[in-house]
DNA sequence: TATATTCGAGTAAACGATTACTGAACCAAA
DNA sequence: TTTGGTTCAGTAATCGTTTACTCGAATATA
């Protein structure tokens, strides 16, 4: 591997001309640089990054925290952080953590000793103050999970607004009678859209009826069956179902199935985040869509302009949309 | 950020002396030692490593290049190695190519620049011989896919085995006509699934059909669904169906459905990979298990030998094994 | 006691870049 | 011709480690 002393001395110049022209400054005789130039071309010369970041303090590269790698969620939301990182010239170190603290805390101290510029944290939950001290002296961007009342730019989408217009879609479809699956997390999305559910009932005239939520871990299709089962056996189950994940409305239409209720026409399903596997199997379930890709990608762009010291929104918003398939359907008015 | 100048100067000793204590010499005088561990410790010090690489030419992380993060069966494998990765103290830089060489050369490049001790590659197809030339400088370990014809470290199952035990279980069920639903790329595993697939009917005194094979991409269940359709709607359609995917899978099951086929009773299905969904719906898919995550974990365990320089073999093959679900039946012989 | 050997700690040279500083060459103005 | 100001290339310090080398002191041996 060629260094910059070969360069110059292949050229006949000084390191500082090679690092002058590698660089891009003026101030250099148009000679000495095509010189410098040939010189880079022959011995394909390329620069040394761990050097230069010891020197420049400076890495190019960023810590990608995530909780869980094989989520599709999180890993499409990677994908949108592993093209823009691409684009941008940067590269990323990702660390499947599981949410443990003190190991994400280890991790982020490399931002102290310089091994990395910036980060990019997923699934931070509710209350994770310890981040903010972070924040405070990196570029740190939260991607899609944050806590609202810390000061920490970050990237999602309106999760009170898309869970009041799915609810509000059930409603606009007749049904009253309307429960949720949902998760009991310090997540702030998930807060959000019980809140959403909650508003969008009451704000329309309804009551919350109580017996009709379900808890389950968002990523967890069997709890989530096994919630519904208890929520649908019963005589008087709801006739639509919110589930704040696709996995979650998957796990009841499957224990809708095999409490012989169809889906839709006994009960309807509304899920969230629209992954790959929600368009697998009759009912193709409607469900609110998160464009997961563009979170990524956005919060990448995001970290990047804070390494160069550039001003960025506090909050961004991206759009959410609900795609209408298959499981949910209209209320007969006059059964009711 | 204090350095080893300051723990120095703290403990009244060499900078040298710092250096041995902390990488754990002998020859150094306990009472020294003490002074040193002392002011480490107040002073909150921390190696850089950007400043031990340069000088050591070593830097404790990996590469990894992945097609797509996005497909389960991927992102498994790299939780596998995530997690070895943490437990032999490396980092790696994560990158999704896409399959693209020209990316892929551009960024094993950095082995050259010590940017990384060694490479996992997630894969790679058959004939991709530019990977030899780095593989012969560096340490290099293949992760499921690899071409047998060069010297490269692998680590999968044994594909045409678990093909052939897939398509034997399906014969031994009473299945005669067994078409399959493959891939048409240049990935070993999808040839050597193929081989078995052949050698399974023919070993068995069966002729292989090749009315009954149909092709579609791996992680394509669209595709899938529309090659099992156009195999399946035929009157004297086969009766059982190897998929080399569950995917796969999913797509023959969504289309024998589609045809008012009843799966397993007029048609049997098995599958490869056991992802998550292949239990989400039924029929739950009988499927042969690949252990993902402990071949990424093994590969890892692997590179990191080889960064020792330690020997390893070329070949470690995993067991397979096949789960009995759903989705296959006993076919009557009286209807033969 | 004189000499050889061992031991342990400090000095300084790397690793490969960037960049502040120095100084030569040139030109313009006085 | 002298002075001052530019322009531009080279010298050397620096980033924070590791480690070859040096050297004094202590110990062992004759």
């Amino acid at each position: 591997m060629a260094t910059m002393i070969d360069v110059a001395n292949r050229a006949n110049v000084s390191i500082a001309t090679v690092s002058r022209v590698l660089n891009g400054m003026k101030n250099v005789d148009p000679e000495m640089a095509r010189r410098v130039q040939e010189a880079v071309a022959e011995l394909q010369y390329e620069p040394n990054y761990t050097a230069r970041n010891l020197r420049c303090r400076e890495s190019r590269t960023l810590i990608i925290l995530t909780p869980n790698i094989t989520n599709l969620y999180y890993s499409n939301i990677i994908a949108g952080i592993a093209h823009g990182a691409q684009e941008h010239g940067y590269s990323y170190f990702l660390f499947n953590t599981e949410g443990k603290r003190e190991l994400e805390e280890q991790i982020l101290d490399r931002l102290e000793k310089r091994q990395a510029d910036g980060a990019i944290l997923l699934g931070a939950e509710l209350g994770a103050n310890w981040i903010q001290k972070y924040a405070d002296q990196y570029p740190i961007v939260q991607c899609s999970e944050f806590d609202p009342s810390y000061n920490i730019p970050h990237v999602s989408i309106d999760n009170y607004q898309a869970a009041r217009d799915a609810v509000e879609y059930l409603i606009g479809k007749g049904h009253t009678r309307i429960g949720t699956v949902s998760s009991n997390n310090r997540f702030f999305s998930s807060v959000e859209r019980m809140r959403g559910f909650r508003d969008a009932l009451t704000d329309a005239g309804l009551t919350v009826n109580e017996e009709y939520i379900r808890y389950a871990a968002w990523d967890n299709f069997k709890a989530s069956s096994k919630a519904a089962y208890s929520l649908l056996k019963g005589q008087d189950h709801p006739t639509a179902l919110f589930c704040i994940s696709d996995i979650l409305a998957l796990g009841a239409i499957a224990s809708a199935k095999e409490l012989g209720l169809r889906v839709p026409e006994d009960i309807s399903v509304i899920g969230f985040d629209d992954v790959e596997y929600t368009t697998m199997f009759h009912p193709y379930v409607t469900t609110v869509v998160q464009p997961c890709y563009e979170i990524g990608y956005h919060a990448l762009d995001l970290v990047c302009n804070m390494i160069r010291r550039k001003d960025v929104p506090k909050t961004t918003v991206l759009q959410h949309h609900l795609v209408f398939r298959e499981s949910v359907a209209v209320l007969p008015t006059d059964t009711e």
